[in-house]
DNA sequence: CTGTTAGCGCTTTCAC
DNA sequence: GTGAAAGCGCTAACAG
């Protein structure tokens, strides 16, 4: 038996209307009172118990995190780590908690989506369909979508330019007297994909160079899959002096390949990343790559969720956050 | 408004009663009734609400996820990602969603432990105090501890060999002909300190190998520190013919000072990490390397806690998972 | 197999 | 500034 405001009440003398009050709106009693209020309830070992609260109130000041389940590790990975840092930090300025979940676990057997009205907004990460989207507004969870656009009435949607960030690392590779550059592309949401590839293709074409079919490669992105596919365009008669990688993953497991093979980096083959992940630093020589603040999109998310919570506003609205070429030796 | 239980009801004719066994214990509903009620409750979009479920269960179905703010990035770590996949997977089978927070977001401005009663049950990772604990436990919320062991009644701890895997690591370091052997200790929790530490001490001991004072170093655990102490030992007049690091990142720091100085990896300086993080592979040559399964670690922790609250099992353990040396090209 | 009755612990009108 | 009463949405006895 946990000790409840009644026990408090008990030993005070206080009703329980007043103690709720010192608790939840402590301005609303006397300075004199409260102090007997806590000591009282610290002598019974008394915590407001928020489930009850949240019940009444019908607002749990929890957010959800969820992440598709389309890659492992599943939810916990160099891109959305520092995502979810961010939202945590921002969740504990203003008062929220955050769950953590896939996309499976908030499902019903039946499809449906099952949040266990635990959660009061949820920000939704990557890749998903709209009628999840849906499925969470009917029953009155705002969503905020990360790293996703989707054209729909009052969403918020939260993404970067995955575009001007591809022209910067491909002109930086232009400059740097390269020509034969080749690409290999993660699988990744269409959205994400599509916005990459036309920012490399643009780029080429707008310099006057033509793309060459044989320098185009899409891959898992899995450190295997990444240097089978380095290797095979490093094997080729002639050989790309160049490599753009959608993720820094895939590029540093063309640094790999690059390595074993002794063919000089940047010299011979330059190669550049994309997200600035932690494992950007880790290489030697470390990677050359597109930065995006990934802690900063996490705060933006939970900063706009938590608006919409608080403040009811609504209205469609895209942030795209800027990128940033970040110079190390690989390129 | 959201859709009660009672609004289907109201649609299908049934009692509260009845729908909401449909959801919860739906064997004790005919099934002609059960698909009525469930046609009933899509028609009107209802979905059970969780928190009345736990107010009057007194259960949420959550566990907490509690991490030590000693560290940055605060809860998402090369380590502890993985732990918390583990946990995730575990809650998921057995009905639990997981919650996860810094020991920033649990305190009350007054220091006490505010658990808010929404959580079941909390594994706390790391570095914590007793108080911590008996917070948690005079609020009924049971308690695993995960790598850190504290002696207290009835406490699970998850634990690791970090004995036994130092002990490994410098054997096969001895194995390779090494004899001047400097550590690179970070500076964790004592526990675990002192336990790699005495491997350390130990194993060269029993080989009647003296401990070089000079060959013994201490750091926080950064890339910048890892380099700079790395930097120190190799450039001491007698140099170290290896390292043992406390972990991968400080192993990988010392890894990028030898490839910069052109010292040969191995065989004028072997290094040996610890953990096994996903940051091993990345580094080329790949780190040797004692592997600890924290997947595993999070899924017994998650397993174990779930027991306590579903089968009141208790009883003081101590659960010590096993290490297992990886040699990569490092060592 | 289904319905009735009581709350779970808290907050919130509405009085005083 | 404080109290009394009502009820949030659901489940758990206990009947029938």
């Amino acid at each position: 038996m946990s000790t409840t405001i009644f026990d408090v009440a008990r030993v005070c003398g206080y009703s329980k209307t007043t103690i709720s009050r010192a608790f939840a709106s402590p301005e609303m009693v006397s300075v004199e009172t409260r102090n007997i209020i806590y000591a009282a309830a610290k002598q019974v070992n008394y915590t407001p118990d928020a489930i009850a609260r949240a019940m009444v109130r019908k607002k749990t000041n929890n957010l959800g995190f969820i992440v598709s389940d389309q890659q492992y590790p599943v939810v916990l990975n160099p891109f959305y780590s520092p995502v979810f840092e961010g939202v945590l930090q921002v969740g504990r300025e203003r008062g929220y908690s955050v769950f953590i979940a896939s996309e499976k676990d908030i499902q019903l057997p039946t499809g449906q989506v099952y949040v266990k009205k635990q959660m009061d907004g949820v920000i939704i990460c990557g890749q998903t369909e709209q009628s999840i989207i849906e499925s969470f507004r009917s029953q009155n969870i705002p969503v905020v979508l990360l790293n996703n656009v989707f054209d729909m009435e009052d969403l918020i949607c939260i993404t970067l330019d995955h575009y001007g960030g591809t022209v910067k690392a491909i002109e930086h590779l232009l400059e740097q007297g390269k020509r034969d550059i080749a690409i290999i592309s993660g699988h990744f949401s269409p959205y994400v994909y599509n916005e990459r590839f036309r920012g490399y293709t643009d780029t080429l074409k707008n310099h006057g160079i033509p793309i060459n079919e044989a320098f185009i490669k899409t891959v898992e992105p899995t450190m295997a899959e990444a240097m089978h596919t380095a290797q095979q365009l490093l094997s080729l008669k002639h050989r790309p002096d160049a490599i753009f990688a959608t993720n820094d993953l895939i590029a540093i497991g063309a640094v790999k390949i690059a390595l074993r093979a002794h063919i000089a980096i940047p010299k011979d083959i330059a190669i550049v990343g994309f997200d600035d992940s932690n494992f950007s630093e880790i290489i030697e020589p470390e990677l050359t790559t597109v930065r995006i603040d990934k802690e900063e999109m996490g705060k933006l998310a939970a900063g706009k969720l938590i608006d919409i919570l608080e403040k009811n506003s609504t209205g469609k609205q895209v942030h795209v956050c800027g990128t940033q070429l970040i110079i190390r030796g690989t390129a």
